[in-house]
This record gives C-alpha cells, structure tokens and sequence, in this order.
DNA sequence: AGTCAGGCAACGC
DNA sequence: GCGTTGCCTGAC
C-alpha cells in the first residue's frame, strides 16, 4: 500500500451529465450532501447495498470509489449517451429542444424498482420535500443501517420489512391515507402475488404497466414512473399536472387521460421518458 | 382558518 | 367513458 488514503476514480460517461440537476429532478430522494477524501460530493444506499458515494468536479468529471464505477454509473444512467436517446425525438420539436437546452445534463436514473415504486405510492399529493422526510422517515425506521464517512445511511426497507410493520405504524409516518397503499404494496410483493422481478422483465409496456396498477394506489401515472425511473423503461411517459400543462400550454393539446398518453407515446417515441423528464423540469422551472 | 398540492379509487351518471 | 368526491398531511 502506498498510503492509507483513499482516492477516487474516474466514471467514464458520453455526452451531457449534471449530477445535481438530476438529483434535483424529481426522481430521486434520499442522496445526502457528503465530504469524503477531500471532495464534496453525495452519498446514499443502493437498493440494499451499502453506500455509494459521487462527485462531479467543475469540468465535469465524475468520481467515485474504486469498485463503485460500474453500479453508480448504472444507477445514474451514465452507461448509455445522451446524444443517441435525442437522435430519436422528433426533429421539428421546439419546445422539446428548448427544454433540453435549459438543462441537458438531466439524466433517467435507474433505481432498484422496489423502492421506486413505493416511493412514488408515497408521493401523490406531496411536494418534494415532503416526499424527502417521507422517505427518509421510513428508511431510518424500517431500513437496513450503514455507517459511511462518519454519517449514517439507511437503504430503503424491504417488502417483507414494510409488510410486517403494518398499516398503523406506517400511518405514523406521516404518510396519511398512503399508508393503506403501501403496506397492501408491500404485502403483495413480500407474499409473491406481485413478481417485480418478472414485470422488469416484460417486454410489453402495456402489459408491465397493467401489472403494477393491479397494485392499490397504482394508477397509471406511478406505473409509469415506476417503470420510467426503476427499471430503465425510457418509452414509458408519465403524465401528471405540470406535464399536463406543457401540453396543453406549448404544445396546444386538448386531449385528456388515455388520447393524450397515446398521443405523447406516439409523438415522443421510442424515449419518451426522457422527453418527459427534459419537459417535466422545464415546466417546473418556468411556468 | 381555509385552501390546495407532482393521484387514486369508488361511485354516479 | 366521463366527471365528482373523499382521502392524510404540511405549507402557504
């Protein structure tokens, strides 16, 4: 060993990449600012690993621990290139591309889809922050503890884990008439009625989405959040009230519920998603 | 003090 | 199918 110090690595990625926009974009709750051998950066759980921890310097350069480029740059959704999903959007779409000129560097994440999905059964109805105490509430209750950088971390609980405290413990966490849906959520998945495990890997958008909003307090915007955010389905295109008004603001649409998800579906194209999240964050910013 | 949020389900028509 | 209403809670 050369010195007791650790040192950090480089993660590789193509095109545009600002990590603190995307973890200010709405998809992710629970990364905590941290300082670690010298950098200023953030850290959080995985799924159910122990804590990862990112930075970006000024020139854009991202840095982890060695042994952590493959997983953060999977979880970040640094392993595709951001010029390739915009290479299939329409291309006289002004409004699209104004939004990706206001923030290119978002990128879709790619969280464990368990607890993307309980998080947005938690989320309908809440600001931002409040979604954060939400989650953090849980994770420090119900999660799986980790020590790192002289600071604690909690991965998000399991199924099994949320089942077993009940719906009235659950309610104690702020989570109001959610509670119930949670912990049927979490009930159903920890007895196998619901496979997670075989709706990633469903071909058929339609058909993933149908199984999730078997769920209670899954319609088909958290289903499609789930699948945009934990589990890499970029065609999928979730449509709540700020997507809602940019389409019928900028893009003059008057369609409603399923006319206008099909029409934005069949607009957007094979990246959706990710039309989504440039226009979601646009919205939330301007309008 | 009331209203209202980054939805959903149940119900009525 | 489409529109309405109740639901927990915190922020304004």
């Amino acid at each position: 060993m050369a010195g007791s110090r650790a040192s950090l690595v480089v993660v590789p990625y193509e095109g545009d990449f600002s990590l603190r926009e995307t973890l200010k974009s709405g998809q992710l709750f629970h990364w905590q600012p941290c300082l670690f051998d010298g950098h200023e950066g953030y850290a959080g759980c995985i799924g159910s690993e122990s804590p990862a921890f990112i930075t970006q310097l000024d020139d854009g350069t991202v840095l982890t621990r060695p042994g952590d480029p493959a997983r953060v740059a999977r979880y970040f959704g640094l392993d595709h290139s951001s010029e390739a999903i915009r290479a299939s959007f329409p291309a006289t779409d002004e409004v699209l591309r104004t939004a990706i000129a206001f923030s290119p560097g978002i990128r879709i994440a790619r969280q464990p889809l368990w607890e993307c999905l309980a998080t947005f059964i938690t989320s309908s109805m809440k600001q931002v922050t409040h979604i954060r105490a939400i989650s953090l509430t849980l994770r420090q209750r119900y999660g799986e503890r980790h020590e790192f950088a002289g600071a604690t971390f909690h991965a998000y609980p399991t199924p099994a884990a949320l089942a077993a405290a009940g719906e009235e413990a659950l309610r104690q966490c702020a989570l109001g008439y959610r509670a119930k849906s949670l912990h049927l959520a979490a009930s159903a998945i920890a007895a196998g009625e619901v496979d997670l495990d075989a709706i990633e890997r469903e071909p058929s958008l339609a058909a993933a989405r149908a199984r999730l909003m078997e769920l209670h307090g899954v319609g088909e915007k958290i289903a499609n959040c789930a699948l945009l955010f934990g589990a890499g389905r970029w065609d999928a295109f979730p449509i709540d009230v700020w997507i809602e008004r940019i389409l019928r603001d900028l893009y003059r649409k008057r369609l409603k519920g399923a006319r206008l998800q099909a029409w934005a579906e069949r607009h957007f194209g094979p990246h959706a998603g990710y039309a989504q999240q440039y226009l979601f964050h646009f919205a939330r910013k301007t309008l």
